[in-house]
DNA sequence: GATGAATGAGTTTTCATTCAT
DNA sequence: CATGAATGAAAACTCATTCAT
């Protein structure tokens, strides 16, 4: 599906340095960094990125897609876990740390990329939302709160942190703690609106 | 300071028209909208948009002020409230509300844009500081909680809601509840990481 | 043929007031000057700027022909004069001076600008030519030399000390001298060139 | 200092067509001519303009560099020249033809533009002031008669003639004649301002 | 296959000129 | 009449994408 044959070796390794030194460049200069750049950094041609994507918004679809990949596949691991509440905290610990390692926010600026990132973006989404049922089914989470709401809220640590200058890189931490806190079903406080049906 | 004498009646409603397309064309673009786009959509010619703001900076500029300005005086008059928990909840009820009427998620991409915008952003912030100081010497918020951690959280309702298509007006307040929820003293665990020292 | 009525005395003040901004203005920056800015200088508004002179060319059109007229009326008391040699000399001094006191290279970036501009041109140029005839007539310059030869080296010494920076306000003196020298009889070599016979 | 590595065949011919194509355009129009109009008399898109210039100055400094470099050229190898007098006529017939072929007046127009042309054009002026000494010495020059004026007198004979609409291509030659004839020792009359030091 | 030169639509900004106040 | 606000056609420059080498 993403490749009908495999790659030559060192096309292969051109495509890893193109991503890695396009997550590198976005995470740098977000979404406006230029493909010439990312080229350079690569040590590549432009003509070099635009045979392996086509377009700039393919190249993001390739990076947005990887990380989308790996994190399902840490939530569909972490569904056995024994203690789905402390599963679903770590889903949320590893999700921002992944995105902390490489500065993502940018991966917010992308609207819709193609119909494959959307798939793998819901496939991810419904994992999540059975981390949070059975962590509310186990009584971790308050009964109001839905796979929806953990899905939104799940960014927001990172988010959060962007705004301070040469954040320490820990201190998303913080935020995913007051988060979570939030969701928990101690001192909840009822919800003023339902939660979203869409994602 | 804001204008020596004032504006002809005209220019002055083409200068709100113009800060009124601004925010939607930056609301639905980013920063990335076009003062071409900008100027059209007021119904105006690109160079009168000049004329008042010499800058696309200057335009940003201004209207991140006015809404610092506004959120400030709401804040401050917020100080004096009887119940300070009720106030700080209130306060961010309205922050998030003026938001929302447009959406302003592209004011956090904006950087560092002149002094007279620094100036207000930081006296915005010392009055969120003060009215988390009396909320939380009240008991409302927990001990652990400080001004810069909800001046970083001030703006994830919104910014959360934004990933939900077509988000119903007022979904921003189920996010602001939970994070709320999260920010009160009932059931709260240790923070891991200490409060960032900056905004 | 200049106007139909005198200006009313305001007008015909402000019309003054716009001259001598607009040959600063040029002075200082060339024909890159702009409206705006010689209409603040003056202090008046650019559509009272406009209502005097439709066009920026008709402005310094109008420069051009104060100059020119001012120019040709000292050429003409010249023709009186007892020495022709000296008489040209003079006029040469004098239309350099006055070039220098208002820094009027700009003049040159001219081109055409209109009849009336064409028509004071073309009567000053005959006067050159008398005076020049007359000088040749008495031996005070070399036989092979014409009328419009001095026309288009009379803005030579101007020119020339143009480029050097901080300028002496005198230093043209020592290039219309040398050129001068150049015309004269003593000393000269054959021109490889007719001149041409258009100015 | 001038280029890494040998440009490709293609882009070698491109950026002389550039070259060529600016010298005409700045010629016709003073250095108001556009980078667009320049890059459509190339034949060539605006982009591979500024590919190969970064700034329309940075081509306006090319262009002067070239001119300035085949001119010290010539003067240098004048410098061993058998009559000192004859040596720097043909220097000056030389430079003017070489402006003629394409009319440089504009390049008097540019001033600073950066470190490199500054150092040839001091260069260039070095080779003048030796010429100049050499013919001095030698009796060919009138005493008082120094390089800098020779600098600033060198392009008059192409700006004079400029000022004729349709000129004979020959016709610098008789203004080069009678202003050399200004320089010459036979009849000269003493000059009434120092030469200026700069140039 | 890889490279980087070429392209031109699009961006911000400037400014002569028009016209409502 | 005077004013300065509005206008839009350029201008210099950027950059995703194509294509010759």
């Amino acid at each position: 599906m993403t490749s009908a044959r495999p790659l030559r070796a060192d096309a292969a390794r051109n495509r890893r340095l193109l991503l890695a030194a396009a997550a590198d460049e976005f995470a740098e200069r977000g979404l406006a960094a230029s493909v010439a750049d990312i080229a350079r950094r690569a040590g590549l041609g432009k003509g070099t990125l635009f045979r392996h994507f086509a377009t700039k918004d393919d190249l993001l679809a390739a990076i947005v897609l990887d990380r989308i990949g790996e994190l399902n596949a840490v939530g569909e691991q972490l569904l056995d876990a024994a203690e789905p509440g402390a599963a679903l905290l770590e889903f949320l610990t590893i999700a921002a740390d992944h995105q902390q390692q490489r500065d993502l926010s940018f991966l917010q600026e992308a609207g819709e990329l193609n119909a494959e990132v959307t798939r793998a973006r819901e496939q991810m989404f419904r994992t999540v939302h059975k981390l949070v049922d059975r962590a509310r089914e186990h009584g971790d989470v308050r009964a109001d709160v839905t796979g929806a709401d953990v899905i939104l809220l799940m960014c927001a640590p990172n988010h959060v942190t962007s705004y301070v200058p040469d954040a320490p890189p820990d201190l998303w931490r913080r935020y995913l703690a007051i988060i979570f806190d939030g969701l928990r079903p101690e001192g909840a406080h009822p919800l003023p609106h339902p939660s979203p049906a869409v994602p």
